[in-house]
DNA sequence: CGTTGGTTTGATGGAGATCAAGCCTCGTGG
DNA sequence: CCACGAGGCTTGATCTCCATCAAACCAACG
């Protein structure tokens, strides 16, 4: 858990992340308490039954909110990206694992002193409200997104949700950009398995909806059509 | 939206709901603002795309909050119990349809004048966003139960989560309950349909897992075995 | 007694899981 | 520089579980 000293001058993430709703003397409180942090692809920022005694604000990169079934296979139950909130105030243990799906930066802060900060300061505590209200709404999408949906629709919208993810204006698709999953975890996330993943993309490519830049990359040529597949 | 006039003092939910949190005093506040509501099985609360101009506790009973897809067919998204908080302080509008499943009791209170007494109240943010938190970890328990698992896995899942609803004791199952939800319900919340829900029903039964009593009456006979089938 | 809404049971077909090869890219070492 | 192997991705063949279609059942109620 060794990290350097904050910066929140210069924190790309400063006006959206729950800390922005403090004024500059009052997170100079959490600086004190603060530590940067980076991760590579893979490692594990906290781990399921783990005590609960650390949260965090993802800076840059993303995470993916995991959970391991009784066969050891994964489930993916959320994506985190910039200015987002990780870690259980409430529960005395962590309930999933939360792993890096690409280099990442982070701020971690010992849970105690970021909940006695929060109590001070109220608005921190409504800013990490709303956080969590969007959170919720992001997980109940993801399961419209999942239940009694086909194979081609779950694909589509996972591409939607990722081209949305990837772009500056919040409501209009990147055009071009990188999946910063792997088929794996992909499947993982919608339910489905490799092949079929490959195979519903395979077949969005030949339909004309996207082309595949490598592995990773992703063009979207028809983003309406990609749409209406999503909510078929 | 007709009402009467609160009673706090002999509310069954006093000490679980959100406005615990105040004292006698403080909640005198809300108290002028909220009304009680009845709702009977079928009624609708809040409307997907209406204003987000109230917000409510619930009482007794139990609610869906629920999605309707392109082809108008309902997808449950969430189930409220009582003490459960419902609506949204930071959208500005209704994301989905909130509707109750049996006949329901309600404090509702209008939105700003809620929001308002939680500013001057910070306890009050306090509470919801524990309410917040404890729905996002339901919201990825459901969806961890219905990703990747088998009809059986994802029935006995569920039927173990309202045995636990339907008990007082937090952590252990009530061996006999009334299922709030139809077959229909139930088949819209798993992402099955009602026949195969139906059908898993019946194999628990011939299992000699559960019996049945009517449409709506479940006795457990194996929870063990339950838990076993719903990890599967 | 017929109707209606919810539930159960049966027969069939299809979407996607599973099993099994190939393929492509990249890093390593000869 | 090229062989080699290791991961991850794609493609193909088969099988299985569950959706779909269809009908019977059952209780409540006018």
């Amino acid at each position: 858990m060794a990290g350097n000293p904050l910066a929140c001058a210069s924190c790309p993430v400063r006006d959206r992340a729950a800390c922005a709703a403090l004024d500059e003397d009052q997170r100079g409180e959490l600086e004190r308490f603060g530590m940067h942090r980076t991760l590579k692809r893979g490692d594990t920022l906290f781990r399921a039954g783990d005590d609960s005694d650390h949260c965090a604000t993802l800076i840059s990169g993303a995470l993916k909110i995991a959970h391991f079934d009784a066969g050891g296979s994964e489930h993916i139950l959320a994506l985190v990206h910039p200015a987002g909130f990780i870690g259980e105030l409430f529960a005395p243990v962590a309930q999933h694992d939360v792993i890096a799906l690409t280099d990442s930066r982070l701020c971690v802060f010992p849970r105690r002193q970021y909940e006695e900060v929060m109590t001070r300061f109220p608005k921190l505590g409504q800013a990490l409200l709303r956080r969590s209200s969007e959170d919720l709404f992001e997980s109940r999408a993801l399961m419209a997104l999942l239940t009694g949906r086909t194979a081609q629709a779950r694909v589509a919208g996972f591409l939607l949700a990722m081209a949305n993810a990837a772009s500056e204006s919040p409501c209009h698709p990147a055009a071009h950009f990188d999946l910063p999953l792997s088929r794996g975890e992909i499947a993982s996330m919608l339910g489905l398995t490799i092949e079929t993943v490959s195979r519903q993309l395979t077949k969005l490519e030949k339909d004309k909806i996207i082309t595949r830049n490598g592995p990773r990359g992703v063009d979207l040529i028809d983003a309406a059509r990609l749409g209406i597949l999503a909510t078929g």
